[in-house]
RNA sequence: GCCGAAGUGGCGGAAUUGGUAGACGCGCUAGAUUCAGGAUCUAGUGGGCUGUAUCGCCCGUGGGAGUUCGAAUCUCCCCUUCGGCACCA
């Protein structure tokens, strides 16, 4: 037999564990303060990978940590179930996407209770269950009905590969996110969500949620991407109408030289007509039309064409020329833009490929500037010139003036653009939440009845190689009556982007079975927000932006009563194998559950925990496993060898003072025993650092090593003078206490072997005797002139002049002090003291 | 190009508030045990200095300058790596 059986251990504690039902999260239980901790539920793959278990490890220790602090705490876990790898692995395999992914989901159900994480798994739900899914056709229904989805054609991000439409947050260098095929231009027609109509608290949001990590922050920032300027009417000279332009610099208005169009814009080509330029542009445009879109982002060069029409300037009447420009997007403001290439860099490399005109019209406050020999646009601060009325001004104050002075002549308006779209979630793909919509010839567009929900996905739906969705082709899903007129009538064929599905899920947690409603006002008040959620980076924007969104229409809609999710977010690092990111095609990774065979649960977790602090990647170690290995060895030996006398031994007050104060070794223990629990509590508590946690409690176990292997302890057992068990058993316990909400399996077993009825999982966290902790003498530093030069041992909290008078003697110290003056003395108490001479 | 994070022994990392740099672990070296290997245990382990060798000196946290009695930590400049955004008017 193994000398720590650590798979009859881990097995045989989960089954209890199991059994006592210790993970429940108890809705009915106000005594305790609630806690809910996630972490982001996994994709039913096929098996977990070391992500999983980092991520999944470090969410369990803050869920254990909690229970043991006392609070009722909510832990649950399901699974993204919806999604396009099991559409392929079904047409690969020939088998169905369900029967897939089920089996995935039983698969990896084991391989995450084999590694003993802390679930209430009686709230465990995937997301292609009807029971599910159900609920997000009626939040579909009610946000259609509040205005919060619509249809749409639209130009869209195609993946030819997953046949299907991408989101532009999916979308990664022009490429899709998932399969990391081009991605190209369609126009479809689908539905969006208007999660620009929460554009501005999304972005206000931020600034509250201080328990993020400011990268995430400045990420969705900068992807919801407010800009506050002005639009203004440009009215044409030759034709009926005029160009708006949308600008962040109104006050550089009289600097316009010319207006630039997208190759896009709806006016170009009419407005060439019979200038002479027809031709050209006609062709610059098809020559646009021609570049793959993934391509057309990354033109650097500037590249334009006059189309011979002019505009003329709001407040001069100045003719002002029309250019259509390559750089000009048309997604974003109204396409055109007025082109001040004094002080707008782009325009300023167009102005010059082209000869045209710089107009100088903001000065610095500190140089001279002249538009022949600038080499870049000014695009700081300064004061208005060739501005007419506005002359002087500070540009800030300008941008006001020069605005409301449009406005005052019906030119113009103040306005805030967002970089953000609405989100597209239509996706022409068979495994996913149907869209709950009908089609009516006569009716228009309908919404399924609620008392019809759910609208089933058909499951005896045939994939073709190609790997198109079924549904369109599927009559005995598509024909259905319309709820109107009851006529025949189409069913809406797409289904909703996967990302739907976790946009909420955290919510359904607090009430997974509930078979009337999607939530439970009451239960969902009790336990949201999340007090801390765990997951990769990966998700700065995708997930935790349309989370963020969907929580603020779920409150609008009545549900939730909470603004925000997730109050506290920790992004944990990447697994790293030879400094890259695990992956099949480099043949770098490492199976978890192979290590959990070899090693068990308890050394990976140890491991994993210990490699790194949480936020940053994690370089994966065999031999740093075998390490974590050795220490859960050595305290299993520990206890094991010493089993009957630590069984025996009383730890109550009296025996601990007792014992301490016969023997220096065995107070020195006891007040390393209480500095550790207070230095562990921190770790976990409060910084998360499990790395510098359980190298506190390694300290601890050598020093408990020592005493037990120290002739001196022999020597005073021998005498019988003293027992030294009790502050032994403290140790201990202590050691099994603070480690058990990362190593669980040992801990537990241990602690069961040491005569408690109680599992260690409902153990109260232990407190620290401040008193014990504290140390009666410290060894101080003592500097000469900020260099080190002796230590020595003082009371803790001696006045200046003890230790000064005891820091002069010290031979080395007064090597470098004598013949000179002390000048100044620096004491900082139980740290240094520092001899200023000259 | 812009924004952000990070650079500490052979390696992963520690130093929480400007206060003894290198905790803890891995690896390595020597010894014990062993037929041998492995495992385990003990001791040592940043670099340099034959220098008043159980003590001491000098250097040392990517590079350079600065602030300070004192800097891995604060300020400025530069280098490298990683991540995000990338014509957003």
């Amino acid at each position: 037999m193994k000398e720590y059986p650590f798979d009859e251990i881990e097995k045989k504690q989960q089954k209890r564990w199991e059994q006592a039902d210790i993970f429940s999260a108890d809705d009915q239980d106000d005594s305790r303060p609630r806690y809910y901790a996630l972490e982001m539920f996994p994709y039913p793959s096929g098996r977990i990978h070391m992500g999983h278990v980092r991520n999944y490890s470090i969410g369990d220790v803050i869920a254990r940590f909690r229970r043991m602090r006392g609070f009722n705490v909510l832990h649950p876990m399901g699974w993204d179930a919806f999604g396009m790898p099991a559409e392929n692995a079904a047409i690969k395999h020939g088998t169905h996407p369900a029967k897939w992914t089920y089996e995935n989901i039983e698969y990896m159900r084991e391989e995450l209770k084999r590694m003993g994480l802390s679930y209430d798994w009686k709230r465990e739900f995937a997301t292609c269950d009807p029971e599910y899914y159900r609920w997000e056709q009626l939040f579909f229904i009610e946000m259609y009905e509040r205005g919060l989805v619509y249809r749409k054609k639209s130009k869209v991000n195609w993946c030819e590969t997953c046949q299907t439409v991408l989101a532009n947050e999916q979308v990664e260098e022009g490429r899709c996110w998932r399969c990391k095929d081009e991605v190209v231009e369609r126009e479809l027609e689908g539905w969006f969500f208007r999660i620009t109509a929460y554009a501005d608290e999304l972005l206000e949001g931020c600034d509250k949620l201080k328990g993020w990590p400011e990268k995430v922050l400045i990420m969705q920032r900068n992807w919801i991407g407010k800009s506050v300027g002005a639009e203004i009417d440009f009215p044409l000279r030759d034709h009926q109408g005029s160009i708006k332009v949308f600008t962040t610099r109104p006050d550089t208005l009289f600097g316009v030289t010319f207006l630039s169009l997208s190759p896009e814009h709806p006016l170009a080509l009419e407005l060439s007509r019979g200038t002479g330029n027809e031709m050209a542009i006609r062709e610059f445009i098809e020559r646009w039309n021609r570049i793959p879109v993934v391509e057309r982002r990354m033109q650097r060069s500037k590249k334009g064409v006059f189309t011979g029409a002019y505009a003329l300037h709001p407040l001069t009447g100045e003719s002002i020329p029309i250019f259509l420009a390559n750089f000009v997007l048309m997604e974003y403001g109204t396409g055109a833009v007025m082109a001040v290439p004094a002080h707008d860099q782009r325009d300023f490399e167009f102005a010059r490929q082209y000869g045209l005109p710089i107009k100088l019209v903001i000065k610095p406050g500190d140089r001279e500037l002249h538009p022949d020999d600038m080499e870049a646009a000014w695009e700081g601060p300064g004061f208005l010139i060739n501005s007419g009325q506005f002359d002087g001004l500070d540009n800030e104050a300008a941008k006001k003036a020069i605005t409301d002075e449009l406005k005052r002549l019906g030119r113009g308006t103040s306005k805030v653009t967002y970089r953000l779209r609405d989100w597209g979630i239509s996706r022409q793909r068979y495994w996913g939440a149907p869209i709950p919509m009908i089609h009516c010839p006569r009716c228009g567009v309908v919404p399924v009845p609620r008392d019809e929900l759910p609208v089933r996905l058909p499951l005896d739906a045939h994939l073709d190689e190609k790997g198109r969705s079924p549904l369109p082709f599927l009559k005995e899903f598509y024909s259905t009556k319309c709820p109107k007129c009851g006529k025949s009538a189409k069913r809406e064929t797409d289904t909703m982007d996967t990302f739907v599905e976790s946009s909420w899920y955290f919510a359904r947690f607090t009430c997974p079975n509930n078979a009337v409603s999607p939530l439970d006002r009451e239960l969902a008040a009790k336990w949201l927000p999340v007090d801390q959620y765990v997951g990769g980076i990966e998700h700065a924007i995708l997930h935790l932006l349309y989370a963020r969104f969907f929580t603020k229409v779920l409150r609008d809609l009545g549900y939730l009563t909470v603004d925000e999710p997730f109050v506290n977010l920790l992004t944990q690092g990447m697994v790293l194998k030879d400094g890259a990111k695990m992956s099949k095609s480099k043949g770098n990774v490492v199976d978890p559950d192979l290590m959990i065979r070899k090693y068990g649960a308890d050394t990976v977790r140890l491991f994993i925990l210990f490699a790194a602090p949480p936020e940053r990647d994690l370089e994966w170690s065999d031999r740093g496993l075998e390490g974590a290995y050795r220490f859960l060895l050595r305290l299993w030996r520990l206890v094991q060898t010493h089993l009957p006398r630590l069984k025996s031994a009383k730890i109550d007050a009296r025996s601990l003072e007792v014992t301490s104060d016969s023997s220096d070794l065995l107070k020195a223990l006891r007040q390393k025993t209480h500095q550790t629990i207070e230095k562990v509590t921190g770790d976990i508590g409060e910084r998360f650092h499990f790395n510098t946690a359980i190298s506190a409690v390694m300290e601890l176990v050598n020093q408990l090593s020592d005493v037990l292997n120290s002739g001196e302890f022999e020597a005073d057992i021998a005498r019988g003078e003293v027992d030294p068990w009790p502050v032994i058993r403290e140790a201990v316990e202590t050691v099994l206490l603070l480690l058990s909400p990362m190593v669980p399996h040992i801990t537990s077993e241990l602690w069961e072997s040491l005569g408690h009825e109680v599992s260690i999982c409902n153990e109260r966290w232990p407190e620290a005797d401040p008193q014990v902790a504290r140390a009666d003498t410290v060894r101080l530093a003592v500097q000469v002139n900020g260099k080190l030069r002796g230590q020595i041992e003082v009371a803790s909290g001696a006045s200046e002049q003890v230790v000064q008078k005891r820091a002069v003697v010290e031979p080395n110290v007064a090597r470098f002090v004598q013949g000179k003056t002390l000048k100044k003395v620096i004491y900082v108490p139980n740290r240094l003291v520092n001899l200023v001479v000259g």
